[in-house]
DNA sequence: ATACAATACTTGTATTTGCAAGTATTGTCA
DNA sequence: TGACAATACTTGCAAATACAAGTATTGTAT
């Protein structure tokens, strides 16, 4: 079979995609069997508590930020306002929808994160050192810089 | 908002689970686009790729290689062999169900394989120096033991 | 000012996936 | 040996998600 990487690059690039796939799995079961919060729905707490000071977040940045398709959080939202825990608001530009939290939402995301944090700490910041947890703040930076910098070229 | 993390360790994480979102977000879609193959019907023809030399895998093993529930393994595989890339075969166990790439299987993998580690290198290695290979090996390896270490606690 | 393009979101539809229950086979213990 | 548990997989069903098309609103160019 022909590669195009070497050993070191092959194991690299296996170690970080299983070390983030037996990661995220776990605490996924975690959210939904120990506070009963399906993932999607805390990312959309946690990322809309980051600008509860301001109006919310359009659909489109809700989107992005989550990584999700906006039909898809099109739902997601209609099921969370079921549940109580955000608000749709239409902005000026009526094409535009806000989405912010309610009392509720923040009351739940308020009751969840401390278990959730510790749970990422006991999965895996427990073992790193500092100089690794910079280390990979480094890599993301330029990976991140790297899909800025090409995002003009394919959507 | 009452946090137990550190700074350090919240931009850790979100870093960690940003950077693999953006990379694997941008491979499945190149996956799909460019080689007319979904990400986990990939992830099934490598896996079987490597144990070619000897029977197959069972369903289970390959559920557990791929992360996927056995449930949704027997309909992807259903699909996968319509599509004629895998083949099932039953043990001398009949309970279980070994499986195994055919020739198309094969070829289809060696099609798509340089292509695609071609992406991973464009999208993440290219970005690293071997030093940070190294770390994540490590990192990776920890976690990984952590995991293993607490597997009979919960099954 | 009006036509047409662009933007932001929602809806129709199909696909994928997982959980719980079901089936078949093998292991175990009296 | 026969009953019951355990294992390995499949199926019924429901939920979540994405793509493409549809709707409403705003921007733009003549």
């Amino acid at each position: 079979m022909k590669e195009v990487w070497s050993d070191r690059e092959r194991v690299t690039w296996l170690s970080f995609i299983r070390t983030f796939g037996t990661v995220n799995q776990q605490l996924c079961a975690d959210m939904e069997q120990v506070n009963q919060l399906p993932m999607p729905w805390y990312d959309v707490l946690v990322t809309l508590y980051q600008y509860a000071a301001e109006e919310g977040l359009s659909m489109q940045q809700l989107a992005d930020n989550i990584m999700m398709s906006t039909s898809g959080l099109t739902r997601l939202v209609d099921r969370m306002i079921d549940g109580g825990l955000i608000q749709r608001k239409r902005a000026k530009d009526r094409r535009i929808v806000y989405v912010f939290l309610t009392d509720a939402g923040r009351e739940k995301l308020e009751a969840v994160l401390p278990h959730h944090q510790q749970r990422v700490q006991q999965y895996f910041l427990q073992h790193l050192s500092e100089e690794e947890m910079d280390a990979i703040q480094d890599m993301g930076d330029r990976i991140q810089q790297y899909f800025k910098g090409n995002e003009r070229d394919q959507g």
